[in-house]
DNA sequence: TTGATAAATGAACAGTGTTCATTATTTTTG
DNA sequence: CAAAAATAATGAACACTGTTCATTTATCAA
C-alpha cells in the first residue's frame, strides 16, 4: 500500500516537472518574441491550452516564472563555458573562455538579455538558485585570472582589476549588439567589427 | 489685431511648451524611481494633477514621452562631454572624453540606461532627434580616435576598431553599474574598481 | 453678453497580473 | 464497484494598464 502511494506520488511529482516544462518552454518561446513584458499570463496559458489559473498551481507568480527561466539560461551557459577547463594553459583558457562568453551572447541574446541585462527585482536575484550558478562561474574565470597573475602573463598583478576590465569589453560588447546600440555601423560589419575588436583586447591583454 | 492674435498664439504656445515640461518633469521623476514599465499614464497624471486624457493633448502615446526624455538626455549628456572639445591634445581629449562618459554614466544612471539599455521601439528611434545627437557625439568620439592615429599614438591603424573597443569597455563598465550586475563585489568597493579599471584601459590604450 | 474655439475631463474599451469559489477529475476508502 | 476524499483545473472577478472620445468646462473674439 505505501510502495503503492510512492509510485503514485514520483508519478505526480513527475508530472508536475512536465507541466513546469510545458510553461517554461512556452514562455520562453514567446519572452524571445515578444519580450518579457510583451507577454502575459493568458499568452502563455493560451499556448499552452490551459485556463491562466493553472499556471499559478504550478508557479508563484509571473516573476517566478522568469527566475526559473534565467536558471536554465545560466546553466546553457556553463555548459558553453564548462569545456574551457580542459585547457591546461591559463593564458589559453582565458582567452577560449572570453571566446566562449561572446559567442554564447551572440548565439543566444535573449538569454544574455536575460542574465545580465534585464531589469528583474534584483533584490530577490541573490536568493535564487541561479546567482550561485553565476557566482560559481564568475569565481572560474578569476582564478584563470589569477593563474595568468602567477605565471606572469600581465604587467600589473592586480587581479581583481584585471578580470573586472576584461569582463567590461566583453560585456559592453555583447550587450551593445544584444540592445542594437551599433546601428550606426553597417549591419553586415556589426559581427565582422566585434570580432576585430574580441581580437584587440586579447591583443592588448598582454600589456595589461 | 494681428499682432494682438500673434501674442496670443505665442503666449498659447508658451504654456503648451510649459506643460510638456512639466509632464516630462515628472515623467523623468517616476520612470527614475519605477522604471518605464513601472509607471502608468494614470501616474503621471495625478502626479501634475491632471486627467490621464489630458496627456494625450500633449504626446500621441507613452513612448513619445519616453522618447522626448530620452532627447533630453542626449542633450545632458552632450553638455556634459562637451568642453573635451577645447582640449587640443587629442589623446588627452580622448581620455578625458571617456572619464566623462563614464562619470556621465555613473552620475545619471537613469538617463544613461533611457539612452543605451532601454528597450524602446528601437525600429523608430532612429528618425527621432534623438538619435542625430548620438550621431554626432559618435562622430566627433571617432574622430578624436583618428587624431590619435593619425599622430601613431597608436600601434594599430584601424580606427574603427579602436574606437569600438573603448567604447565597448567604457559602456560594459557602466551598464554593469547601472543594471547591478556587480553584486559580487562589496558595494563600498564597487566605484573604486570602476575607476580603477579605467586607468587600466587607459595605460593599456597606449599599446592599441 | 453671446457664439465660437480650445482645453480638460472621465467614462468606456480591451488589455494586464492575480485570486478564489466553483467544477471536474483522479485517487483512496469502505 | 460505489462513495468519499483529495487533487487539479477552471473562469469569473478585482484592481490595474494604455488609449479614445463624447461631453463638459474654460477661454477668447465679436
Amino acid at each position: 500500500m505505501a510502495d503503492k502511494k510512492m509510485g503514485i506520488t514520483q508519478r505526480k511529482e513527475r508530472e508536475k516537472e512536465e507541466m513546469r516544462r510545458l510553461i517554461l518552454a512556452a514562455a520562453l518561446r514567446l519572452f524571445r518574441e515578444r519580450g518579457y513584458d510583451g507577454v502575459s499570463i493568458r499568452n502563455i496559458a493560451e499556448a499552452i491550452e490551459y485556463s491562466p489559473g493553472t499556471l499559478y498551481l504550478y508557479y508563484q507568480d509571473k516573476s517566478e516564472i522568469f527566475f526559473a527561466l534565467q536558471y536554465e539560461a545560466a546553466a546553457v551557459k556553463r555548459d558553453y563555458l564548462l569545456p574551457v577547463a580542459d585547457i591546461e594553459d591559463p593564458w589559453e583558457r582565458l582567452v577560449e573562455f572570453g571566446r566562449r562568453y561572446v559567442e554564447f551572447g551572440m548565439k543566444h541574446p535573449d538569454l544574455y538579455d536575460l542574465l545580465f541585462i534585464t531589469r528583474a527585482p534584483m533584490e530577490y536575484i541573490e536568493n535564487q538558485e541561479c546567482w550561485k550558478l553565476g557566482l560559481a562561474t564568475h569565481s572560474f574565470f578569476k582564478e584563470t585570472v589569477q593563474a595568468c597573475v602567477d605565471r606572469r602573463y600581465f604587467k600589473s598583478t592586480d587581479t581583481e582589476t584585471i578580470a573586472y576590465t576584461l569582463w567590461c569589453h566583453a560585456h559592453g560588447l555583447v550587450s551593445l549588439f544584444v540592445r542594437e546600440r551599433m546601428r550606426m555601423y553597417p549591419e553586415d560589419i556589426r559581427q565582422e567589427l566585434a570580432l576585430k575588436s574580441f581580437d584587440m583586447i586579447v591583443k592588448m591583454a598582454g600589456n595589461l
